[in-house]
DNA sequence: GGGTCCATGTAACTGGTTACATGATTCT
DNA sequence: AGAATCATGTAACCAGTTACATGGACCC
């Protein structure tokens, strides 16, 4: 399906990007939905310019450290448009080997499970604490809540509320979901 | 991580299954947060008989078809003990590619999002429609809801309730979080 | 001078999907 | 007789991770 060569287009639609710096994208809100290694994001870049769907320029950063800037062409642009716009299909399987576990929860004694289950509620509510955070930095730029409606499709950083809010969301499900199962070890 | 090897070895814990088994398994209620298709396990049956943690039979069906049924060694079952009861990481991406599309909200217009974003909320819907049926047919096997606890530890359908309960709690969080943005579109 | 980050690449391997290939059984 | 399902396997390919490899820039 090759999401990866869409999500580097879609990076690359707004503004140039290094391969270092969409590496660094992945590690920030996006990477929530979507990342990948630098070692795949190299060899992908240099496919999307024989594609015809991106090129680069050398520039030279400090006295000779030579790095590529990338751009998106109008064949690339065409590219990431038609798939934006395709409906996403849902997959079959999320995969999620701590539910994998729970399936096999059988195979374990009670405190075995409990100790597992309490692991995985802490490490889920660390993660809704650090994505909350990430949402109070984004909305005073953001300028949403109490007013009601102020939310603007053409925001430059809908993009970025959208998959902040879509975390949250889903960490909250799961802190919610593991916290009605601790009945379990009553 | 080599998390199919316990997915299979976690399904023969209780019981007896062959490759064509094992695969329909991944077509039920576990196929939610894992599976595979039986290009892939047929090779890792063969794998883990080669390292010493699944034996097999071979077994006539009607005249002449053999099925291979495989079993768990000792060896196996220490194996999966090993990893059920070891903490299990988060991933830092839990890929979405639908996700990823509305981080680049801003290259559709609010029309062609709308019509993405309905058609996502159709599918999660159905979706939720199919899970709670599913979930509808355990419970009378189960034997939980209304009278408050009754939730045995060592009911042997746990596995299979949780896993239920979890991709609904997925399923309407993610309904609940397209709702709220359907805001956008007014 | 040393540490962290910026910057780019390749090689080997692992995990997973699609396609190819074959044949028996069961039900209608 | 034909369709759906049971049953097992391999080959080719694609996606993704880990490890190897190198060197410059910036800050203290």
């Amino acid at each position: 399906m090759r999401v990866l060569k869409f999500a580097i287009l879609g990076l690359l639609y707004r503004q140039e990007y290094s391969g270092y710096d969409i590496t660094s994208q992945f590690k920030k809100e996006i990477g929530q939905f979507w990342s990948a290694k630098h070692s795949q994001i190299y060899p992908e870049l240099r496919k999307l310019v024989d594609e015809g769907l991106l090129h680069f320029r050398t520039q030279i950063q400090g006295e000779k450290l030579e790095k590529k800037m990338y751009t998106i062409t109008e064949a690339g642009r065409k590219e990431l448009l038609a798939w934006a716009i395709s409906p996403e299909p849902l997959p079959e399987t999320e995969k999620d080997a701590f539910m994998l576990k729970m399936y096999f929860i059988h195979t374990l004694s009670k405190e075995e499970a409990k100790t597992l289950f309490q692991d995985q509620l802490q490490q889920r509510q660390d993660k809704l604490v650090y994505l909350q955070q990430q949402y109070d930095d984004l909305i005073p730029v953001f300028g949403t809540e109490n007013t009601a409606d102020a939310m603007y499709f053409d925001h430059p950083h809908l993009g970025h509320y959208l998959v902040l809010t879509k975390a949250i969301a889903r960490e909250q499900s799961y802190v919610v979901w593991l916290e009605q199962q601790m009945k379990l070890f009553l």
